[in-house]
DNA sequence: CCCGAATATGCTTATTTCTGCCGTTTTACG
DNA sequence: CGTAAAACGGCAGAAATAAGCATATTCGGG
């Protein structure tokens, strides 16, 4: 019978070689914080005993820690960054997938910190040949396994809270650069308000991200339309594309197209 | 029988040859992210073994990495960054802990990239409170846990390997730096050709992180004292402390104490 | 022009690895 | 406790691999 659900959903996965797979769980036990038997058993389309034997030579190797029913990353420091990864990851990585598809071989692009940011870095495609800006010290060691993407980090004073440089060292260097692209996680997007996030040094840091690029795009969750955090970052007519949740009724969508943005429901 | 088909054929269209074949094989190995060798087989009309053969190879001149069934890309940076950080945990663990000794309250301190630098920002007390400058954004990350230590990161371009800052723009940035200490990782240590490292960008900012501090800590492991990297970042005589493993013999380090360097062991 | 070494390739055979399945034991949790 | 899920160990078929051998091609020197 399991045979029967190979042969139905048969695409190339039967090509998946057991390095690749043990590869896979290490990536998706990087963006997910955990793994778990049954889902990896199901994506990956081989039996659980499979799966477990993977988890049980990666754990041999000190690669992650096997606990019952999956595996847990192996360090601490990044569990806690992880976890927070962990709230919605389903619409994070769904926007972040459809963020990617804005971005064009040999393109400039600024990408902001924080975990929808980091999402679009871990689905980057591999093919993807850019040079990713960025001022999160995670993005940019998540971004040192893309073979064929060029990193720059900005420099500046860590704001510990997100993770991102900011100050006038991360500013002064970001009026040396113009890129083709911007990325942005917002705190709130209002159509009256604009955009705006929850700290001031981090509006100044985006602020000057979107003075640096041609074409802005906001990435944002459903519950954050229509909401104002306390530091204004900009008017809307700054952004060019929103990347937002498929849930998202259209009336609440309707005032940014009419600002001439483009949205994009993921 | 299938043998004479290939035979014939391969007369007139052998063209191809072995180094063209294997260029092949690295460029899809590129697009695609990985080779599977019956379809090498296939597309090259050649058989399985020779394949495997080019695999073997190319494993071993470094360019990918071998696999059953076929071949991945050579590990990502950050695989081969952690299990570096695996190789001597013990005596850098040492080291790092002797190093962070080195350090006094309400000091600005500048810290190198690599494995052993990042076992000194783990192992900072967690009453210490200073200022930590570095180039390298994992230990960025790291010290983000830590409750009382401000983080600056110096930007620019990322090199990939050693995960840290290269470039003119991290030597700018150190130039608006007067820190009190400056913690070096080296990939050499000789008491004429001085402190050498591996990458000649990497030595730039190393000699920049040297100029902006009043005083220098080398940290290095035993086997790397008395021998030479390619490319040297500085004279002995820039060295205020040499940190180091217990084990190393009296005789090796009497040229550094000679020449007025404080040696440490841990 | 011919011979022989060096290389490259394909084939055969023995060995290893991978994977799913099954039965048993252990663990988590109400 | 008791139940269901999870884990472990062993087994067998299939695939992949390594090792050794045979053949073909190339190249240099008599």
């Amino acid at each position: 019978m399991q045979n029967q659900v190979i042969l139905r959903t048969s695409r190339k996965i039967n090509a998946m070689l057991t390095a690749e797979r043990r590869r896979y769980i290490l990536e998706v036990l990087g963006r997910d914080g955990k793994v778990l038997i049954p889902a990896l058993s199901a994506d990956l389309r081989v039996s659980e005993d499979t799966v477990r034997r993977d988890l049980r030579d990666l754990a041999g190797e000190g690669l992650l820690q096997r606990v019952h029913g999956g595996a847990l990353p192996r360090s601490p420091s990044t569990a806690n960054y992880a976890a927070r990864q962990q709230q919605a990851p389903d619409a994070k990585a769904r926007i972040a997938r459809a963020a990617t598809g804005l971005i064009t071989n040999d393109q400039v692009v600024l990408l902001d910190g924080g975990t929808t940011a980091l999402q679009v870095a871990q689905h980057l495609p591999h093919e993807l040949r850019v040079t990713i800006i960025t001022p999160s010290p995670p993005i940019a060691v998540a971004l040192a396994e893309h073979p064929n993407v060029e990193v720059v980090i900005l420099g500046g004073k860590l704001y510990k809270h997100a993770l991102v440089s900011v100050g006038a060292a991360t500013l002064d260097s970001l009026r040396m650069v113009r890129a083709d692209l911007c990325m942005l996680g917002v705190g709130g997007l209002h159509p009256e308000l604009g955009v705006s996030t929850d700290d001031l040094e981090e509006a100044h840091v985006k602020r000057g991200m979107i003075d640096s690029a041609a074409e802005v795009v906001a990435l944002t969750s459903a519950e954050k339309i229509n909401t104002a955090s306390p530091y204004i970052v900009g008017p809307l007519s700054q952004l060019d594309y929103i990347v937002t949740e498929s849930e998202v009724p259209d009336h609440l969508l309707r005032p940014y197209e009419n600002a001439g943005i483009a949205v994009i429901r993921a």
